[in-house]
DNA sequence: AGCACGCCGACT
DNA sequence: GTCGGCGTGCTC
């Protein structure tokens, strides 16, 4: 007897065949299985998505092709999984295939059946049995009561949690803590562990392996981030998908693992930007970890010291309608128990022009002196942002991007750092043949070389040799995307701090994440205002947590932590953020920005979707839109839909020009999750039928941003 | 998306 | 005379 099985493969929603299709088989396979199905000339990998024959029979029984086969030796994928998809899917305005698809390791995709079965192989060898013996928890440090308190109520409550805890106030350890409570007490239980970037996965990684290895065996913690390669992905996946991993730690992409026994969920620095997908799935790897832990029954546990708004607004009391706990640890803990002070400078009281006020230039050679280590941040890499001719008012403007090529000394090059544009700096000015063209403003490179001219004369105090009778000169670091371009040189940069062999450290927001500096005892934000007047309404959250982990940074080992300062450089200094960050009140900061929101009816109080069209011209993409938000009326049911909808008109996007590629894009407003849902659902249908009309032609893509980050 | 088929310009 | 440009169309 042969069945009808309905597959998902990797179909865009733009072709005509979103749903499911389906293949003749003569096993009733379970929904779930992973299946080898022909596609047109190409054999590709499937996702049985129903239980056999109850595929809609909307196409002739002889015209079905006949699967190929499972890939033996994988489990389903379960129920929950594919709801996660599912979901995800509809949430997110994609075709279930895509997504599906995309959530699997890229690998299956392409081995053949008798390369997964050598694998697998491999892989049941490789697992050894867990040595449970060694419980050896005594080399554990002693809680503290906020990690105790915030332990039980965790235990006690469903969640899901918010663990509101400063920078140094344990949070780490409290991961751990619930991690190992439920591997001890459910000996199947798997648990996910997410962290923002690839570069603070492997220190964590280092943190699970040691606490979880010598319990539960080799492969009980297993990464997954897009650092690794596809053979080490498939292993992981493999891993977790059998159970044989515990724990998983991995980027926004693990949200998709397949762990057949999920029971918690942690997502560490919840607020931050990178858990946002910005391409296909346009997914918040957060936000889909609460509702996985939802349907799978898993705990969930969101950790930040400066939460999400969203997030923090969720978490306010449940009498006021709040649906997370929130968890509060706002001691740091022993030796970084002193938070830094925060000292502004008002830059209207400086020098003109200055870069580095003196008062800060002082502090900074101070600690020099006594052998303390400085952190200076500037958001902004290369030597200057611009390059400019006084005679004609010609500017580095990039010839594909409406950006400025930004002046790299070091190699003489201009880089468009939208498109990668480079070419080398001109001699005199390309327009009017001038040759004093001027760096307009500063990166990190200029600010290096600045502060080594103005530290010149300051000397460190550990080593006087016979070279360097008066001590050794002052010595500075960058570290930037420009600098850690190699792989590994970031490791090899950050050691060299730590060994102290650094005195002054320039560097962008990269330093400000994660990263451990134990003998700084100054972190300065030379340009702090940038974000405060920002068009985007989430730039002073941005800002104000950047700002914060930075200060984080300073003083965390015990000799040093008494004195360490955070100082900002601003031209408003009695700036309400300013205000928030110097009590380190992170509450009356959101208090203040949930306030505006509110007022203003921006997120968390309205929801928003963006519509983004590509095309060679801005009249096409805005046309393709416009025509869109036409059809949108014409909808059948339009009226009601578009009831509590704003639809916004079409407008260039703030970067309207990237690589020749003129962008557009269209905001959807509305106080209610459920109709924008409702409505983009219905809209879907129009925008691939626009795309097909006459207002379609020339446009590149489109795209539909579900809960953007960037306006 | 892939991968075909299909109809017009500069090359072994 | 062919190789190859990417326009349109289909894949259970």
């Amino acid at each position: 007897m042969t069945h009808c099985l309905s597959v998902l493969v990797q179909t865009p929603a733009h072709s005509q065949m979103a749903g499911a299709l389906s293949y003749r088989s003569a096993l009733p396979l379970p929904a779930g299985t992973l299946v080898r199905v022909p596609l047109g000339k190409r054999e590709i990998l499937g996702v049985v998505w129903d239980a056999p024959d109850v595929a809609g029979q909307d196409i002739a029984p002889d015209k079905l092709r006949s699967m190929v086969g499972p890939l033996d030796g994988l489990e389903p994928l379960t129920p929950a999984w594919r709801e996660l998809i599912t979901f995800t899917a509809s949430y997110y305005q994609r075709a279930v295939g895509e997504v599906a698809l995309a959530a699997l390791p890229p690998q299956l995709r392409e081995l053949s059946t008798v390369q997964l079965a050598r694998r697998l192989k491999r892989h049941a060898k490789a697992a050894v049995a867990p040595n449970v013996a060694g419980t050896s928890a005594s080399d554990q440090a002693v809680l503290t009561p906020e990690q105790m308190l915030a332990l039980q109520r965790f235990e006690a409550e469903p969640g899901p949690f918010l663990l509101f805890g400063a920078t140094g106030s344990g949070k780490t350890e409290v991961y751990l803590r619930c991690v190992q409570r439920l591997l001890a007490s459910e000996p199947q239980a798997q648990a996910m562990v997410m962290v923002p970037e690839i570069n603070l996965t492997p220190q964590l990684e280092a943190r699970f392996m040691a606490r979880f290895n010598p319990l539960f065996g080799e492969q009980a913690v297993v990464s997954l981030h897009s650092g690794m390669s596809a053979a080490q992905r498939l292993k992981s996946w493999l891993a977790a998908h059998s159970g044989a991993a515990r724990i998983v730690l991995g980027t926004r992409m693990a949200v998709f693992a397949s762990l057949p026994r999920l029971r918690l969920i942690i997502v560490d620095e919840e607020h931050d930007p990178s858990y946002k997908s910005g391409e296909g799935a346009r997914y918040s790897a957060r936000d889909l970890a609460v509702y996985r832990g939802r349907l799978e029954g898993a705990k969930v546990l969101l950790g930040s010291a400066t939460p999400s708004l969203e997030s923090w607004h969720h978490s306010r009391p449940v009498q006021e309608g709040g649906r997370y706990l929130r968890l509060e640890m706002p001691s740091r803990i022993g030796a970084a128990a002193t938070l830094p002070l925060v000292r502004r400078v008002d830059m209207n009281h400086q020098p003109k022009r200055c870069v580095i006020a003196p008062p800060l230039l002082a502090a900074i050679a101070q600690r020099v002196a006594c052998g303390e280590q400085s952190l200076i941040f500037l958001n902004r890499r290369g030597y200057a942002p611009v390059l400019h001719c006084s005679d004609c008012d010609w500017k580095s403007e990039c010839p594909h991007c409406s950006a400025y090529r930004v002046f790299h000394k070091i190699d003489r090059t201009l880089r468009c750092h939208h498109c990668g544009y480079t070419e080398r700096v001109p001699r005199t000015c390309p327009a009017c043949g001038n040759p004093d063209i001027t760096a307009m403003g500063r990166g990190t490179e200029r600010l290096e070389e600045h502060l080594a001219e103005l530290l010149a004369d300051v000397r460190r105090p550990n080593s006087v040799s016979e070279q360097w009778p008066q001590g050794e000169p002052v010595r500075i670091a960058r570290i930037d995307a420009d600098s850690t371009r190699l792989k590994g040189e970031l490791t090899v940069q950050l050691a060299r701090v730590h060994s102290g062999e650094v005195d002054v450290l320039v560097g962008t927001q990269m330093i400000a994440k994660g990263h451990d500096f134990r003998r700084i005892t100054l972190v300065a934000a030379i340009n702090a205002d940038s974000a405060l007047f920002s068009s985007d309404f989430r730039a002073p959250e941005r800002l104000f947590s950047l700002l914060m982990q930075a200060t984080g940074r300073a003083g965390r080992d015990a000799d040093v932590s008494g004195h360490s300062e955070m100082w900002l450089q601003t031209f408003h200094p009695q700036h309400p953020l300013f205000e928030a960050l110097k009590r380190h009140d992170y509450p009356a900061f959101a208090a203040g920005q949930l306030a505006e929101r509110l007022q203003a009816a921006l997120p968390p109080f309205s929801f928003q979707a963006l519509v983004r069209a590509e095309a060679r011209t801005q009249v096409i993409a805005q046309g393709f839109l416009s025509a869109a938000s036409a059809g949108a009326t014409g909808m059948a049911d339009g009226a009601a839909l578009l009831q509590h909808i704003s639809l916004y008109p079409a407008v260039p996007m703030s970067m309207q020009r990237v690589a020749n590629v003129e962008r557009a894009q269209m905001l959807i407003e509305s106080p209610s999750r459920a109709a924008l849902q409702r409505f983009l659902t219905a809209w879907q249908v129009v925008l691939h039928a626009t795309r097909l009309q006459a207002e379609g032609k020339g446009l590149l893509r489109w795209a539909i941003d579900v809960d953007p980050l960037l306006i």
